[in-house]
DNA sequence: TCAGATAAAATTGTATACAATAATGTTTTA
DNA sequence: TAAAACATTATTGTATACAATTTTATCTGA
């Protein structure tokens, strides 16, 4: 009824390693798009491939519900999240919102160790770019920014950019333009801006990367995130 | 064996209405300090607090867990979150950036219906501090800042908002000093600047309201989120 | 008396059973 | 045939039962 595309329920979710924990093999399942906004998250057939009770399950969608990146609806079930236009446009600028207060508090203030966690973190990210693995790449894209905001040292900040970088996965599934993850040189740049540690220079580098998100998104894009029409496509 | 002070957990919840749900009276039995920091919330008491079964106790738990009012420790339970100095002067700074991009938005920008809906937040807020009723004119004290961010038209931002909020119930209950409410005509004041519509003015105010916050907490206050000390004073 | 070990109780974690609701399919009727 | 009514099935919501773990109490031996 409601729209699996191409893979199924039990595919997009299993295909990982066995012994992760079952909201974040759910969490990243979403975030590597293996599973669609709007794809119906039905309990029985997740106890099934996960192996374990509907409690379980539940406990999972529940806390996915909680950061928005799954939508409940009442006796009907849970649904990957589909942020519509507005909501998308407000992400985006909240996010900038956020991550200019990081790279204003990191900028010249990391540590050897930080900088090389963030390397290896860009270094992961491209190694999955090149193996083709574009979810892999994407989600990792997005912990960069989680890693870079937690050496920032505040740790709301890390929490609420998490949250706001689940939705931006969200996001670019549903509004998508193709040369998103061209821009990954763009998270090097920064660390050596960072390093420098001049704050303006950092802030444009930073506001320049999510203008990037920004255009390749096409907001014009019928999306529906009512229902059904991703099966039609 | 961890602190239940003055009330006990069952008084502390129950003499609310008895129809709300489950999950709200959690969240504000803590958001007005009826519930302190660390308190232990086990589930079985609650079940029969409420007349359901643990069930829909755990459910909300886990939710309240997920947006840090409470911690859950591995077969050990929930409790009440208590943020440390650290943190509190983390979520404090968030809550900052926050505020400031609402009122940047807000500025100038409130519809009627939306201006009255604020006056009246802040009527009923001084209702309940002229009945003496600190705990409720506390937790609407909060609800002004999220309407607020609600009426400015971004959502993430009155989400995050709403997070940031319960922290700082939280904080004021284990570093306040007394005058905290007498800043509250300052509420007042903001929505006049709004009007007007200057944004230097609006952010000073703003600026301003949050720094009473930070100056009527004594962060110095051992308050050993570890667990037993509250017994003791 | 006190430390450690052991047993009992209480509490949380998970699975299952059942109830309530929604979705689906079939029959009836105009 | 189409639409309404009904029965059937599937799915979610809640309570209960049981397992695992921790906490508390009791016992033992130096």
């Amino acid at each position: 009824m409601l729209p699996n595309n191409s893979k199924s329920l039990v595919d997009s979710v299993k295909e990982k390693g066995p012994n992760l924990d079952i909201y974040r093999r759910l969490f990243d399942s979403i975030l590597e798009q293996r599973l669609a906004p709007n794809t119906k998250l039905n309990e029985q057939d997740l106890a099934q491939v996960f192996g374990v009770s509907r409690t379980l399950i539940r406990q999972s969608l529940q806390r996915l519900a909680a950061e928005q990146v799954v939508v409940m609806h009442k006796n009907r079930g849970a649904y990957v999240a589909a942020p519509d236009v507005v909501m998308a446009k407000q992400i985006l600028e909240a996010r900038e919102l956020i991550e200019l207060a990081v790279v204003d508090l990191a900028c010249g203030a990391l540590n050897e160790t930080a900088i090389e966690a963030l390397r290896m973190m860009v270094a992961l990210e491209e190694q999955a770019f090149e193996q083709g693995d574009m979810g892999t790449a994407l989600r990792r894209s997005g912990e960069f920014h989680v890693r870079l905001a937690q050496a920032a040292g505040n740790q709301p900040y890390a929490y609420m950019l998490r949250g706001l970088i689940s939705q931006t996965s969200l996001i670019i599934a549903m509004y998508g333009q193709g040369s998103i993850q061209c821009a990954r040189d763009e998270h090097n740049d920064l660390i050596k801006a960072l390093i420098v540690g001049d704050k303006v220079v950092c802030a444009e580098l930073m506001r320049h990367h999510l203008g990037h998100l920004r255009t390749s998104c096409d907001f014009n894009r019928r999306v529906n995130s009512g229902s059904l029409a991703m099966v039609l496509s």
